[in-house]
RNA sequence: GCCCCCAUCGUCUAGAGGACCAGGACAUCACCCUUUCAAGGUGGAGACAGGGGUUCGAAUCCCCUUGGGGGCACCA
């Protein structure tokens, strides 16, 4: 059952990089909206102007395109409820702020930031079950408050919360949540800077741009009750809320950090969009994991199209416990993916990745080697570590005893390289298949094992044992190269021979 | 410290009282395939945090404990 009217929104702060958490808030906003036919807005909360990153926007923007996320209302594209940056909302927030404080639901604080400070310095000291703001402001004549907010005094605006009975509100995926009252405080609605705090201009643009579902981070639970309250004073129904699971970090303990990277074991871990993308994470691959990540449609299928998570995506499956981001895993989907891509396209995608290593390559070229490669990667970023030897042209120094196989001696790889060279140097046409048809020929009227041919070969060409497999390797490299090649390793043979 | 949320293999999860001596995936181990490495195939090990209830019957419902997470800003 879909609804048509649905609207949704994502509304991150412009103050960094887009994080994967983020992306995955937005992710689930697009796919609920998408799979109800409804709209998805996107709106930017910039009303910090402290934390404000004027790079994040385009990072923002140019990400969330990326995962192929589109919005039908907001930055770029306009809309019926614009301005879409709250920066542009000011007089708004101002002028419900201002009608909180008449309607006696708000009242304005004069209390100083170091007041505030010194005031959670002490409860925290003596170790107060309750902290947060003492409501000494709350008792002010309000006539009195009006004249020094006149007088041009220094105020903030705070929603008067119940001093007592108790909040509740229904979560979509965690039912019923219920707090008492005396533990909330009266929360900061429009900063001394006359700039709204999150509460304010949330609940205000929600309500204004009609949202009908707010789909959050998990860490926005607390002060939900808040914004019940918030509503209850402006006389507007809230929209349905669900609090999605919070990302953890690969080991499950703690929130997947926002600014560093962290490397349990020495591997680092990209948190920022932008470096799963300069990690060579295919956008598929990152959107089927994403959504994978707190939602689940059955016991079995994890791999899906875009439009078959859209069909499926439904809130009642999202899980409430936080989950751990598992890398590995991803690294595996993106090498599904990889390997689905048709040849064409992975040597489009590998381009960018083989230009930024330095090598001098084209597309022609990179076309010959993707299917040397294609089953060899998780991620874009390992190509350059794969085909390095293609693009140079001589290999780099490497231990010569790596050109004996098992059970050889110097002398033995030296005398087998030399019948490969013999037999390389006359195969024709220069293909994959004739040269394995040969060296397998030469293998067998020498009385060795492949292996026992192969490795040779394979060391003088790449410069190491581990390598694509080798007549293809053979084939794009060429005659010529691969005779030099082999010439240079017959005398690292000889000059270790006794 | 206080409030809130959460709790099935190492990790992500399926499970909405009997279909579960708990299924799938990643990772891991073994074997097969094989020119190396991969990829692929087959198989193995691996979990209902603990304790009380409710019920003929509980991974599934309730309570407590424990553990984990989130929040307690003139940040979002």
């Amino acid at each position: 059952m879909t609804q048509p009217n649905v609207r949704v929104r994502f509304a991150p702060s412009p103050t960094g990089p887009l994080h994967v958490g983020g992306l995955r808030s937005a992710l689930f906003n697009w796919l609920f909206a998408r799979h109800h036919g409804g709209t998805f807005i996107l709106r930017i909360e910039d009303t910090d102007r402290k934390r404000y990153d004027p790079e994040a926007l385009s990072d923002l923007l140019e990400n969330l395109r990326w995962l192929g996320l589109d919005w039908d209302e907001g930055p770029e594209v306009d809309g019926d409820y614009g301005p879409y940056f709250q920066s542009e909302r000011l007089d708004l927030y101002q002028k419900y702020a201002r009608d909180l404080v008449e309607s006696g639901h708000a009242y304005y604080c004069f209390c100083s930031p170091e007041r505030l400070a010194r005031l959670r310095q002490e409860q925290q000291q003596r170790k107060e079950s309750i902290l947060g703001y003492d409501r000494h402001c709350r008792g002010l004549d309000p006539a009195e408050a009006a004249d020094r907010v006149a007088a041009g005094e220094a105020h903030v605006v705070r929603l008067k919360m119940p001093l007592d009975g108790q909040t509740t509100f229904h979560d979509l995926i965690r039912g019923d949540i219920t707090v008492d009252n005396s533990t909330q405080d009266d929360l900061i609605l429009l900063k001394s800077d006359g700039y709204p705090t999150y509460h304010l201009a949330n609940v205000v643009d929600d309500h204004l741009m009609r949202i009908t579902h707010i789909l959050r981070a998990d860490e926005w639970i607390s002060t939900a009750p808040r914004h019940v309250q918030l509503y209850r004073a402006l006389g507007w129904e809230m929209p349905a809320i669900a609090h999605l699971p919070v990302v953890l970090d690969p080991s499950g303990k703690g929130k997947m950090s926002k600014r560093k990277k962290l490397g349990p074991g020495g591997r680092e871990f990209p948190v920022h969009v932008r470096d799963f993308r300069a990690a060579g994470y295919l956008p598929e691959a990152m959107f089927n994991f994403l959504a994978l990540v707190g939602w689940s449609y059955d016991d079995h299928t994890e791999l899906m199209t875009r439009e078959e998570i859209i069909e499926r995506f439904s809130i009642e499956r999202i899980t409430p416990a936080p989950a751990a981001f598992n890398y590995d895993k991803l690294d595996h989907m993106n090498g599904v993916y990889i390997r689905g891509l048709a040849a064409d396209d992975l040597a489009d995608r590998l381009m960018p990745f083989l230009e930024r290593a330095g090598f001098a390559t084209d597309r022609e070229t990179v076309k010959r080697i993707v299917p040397l490669i294609q089953e060899r990667m998780k991620r874009l970023d390992e190509a350059p570590g794969l085909v390095d030897f293609f693009f140079v042209e001589e290999l780099p120094d490497y231990d010569p005893a790596l050109l004996i196989p098992k059970k050889l001696d110097a002398s033995g790889a030296h005398v087998l390289l030399g019948q490969a060279r013999g037999v390389l140097a006359e195969v024709s046409p220069f293909t994959q298949e004739t040269l394995e048809t040969a060296l397998r020929g030469l293998a067998e009227a020498m009385g060795v094992k492949t292996g026992q041919l192969f490795t040779p070969v394979r060391v003088a060409v790449c410069g190491r044992r581990v390598a694509p497999p080798l007549f293809g390797t053979l084939e794009v490299l060429g005659r010529e190269r691969v005779l030099k090649r082999i010439d240079l390793a017959l005398e690292k043979l000889k000059a270790i021979e006794r």
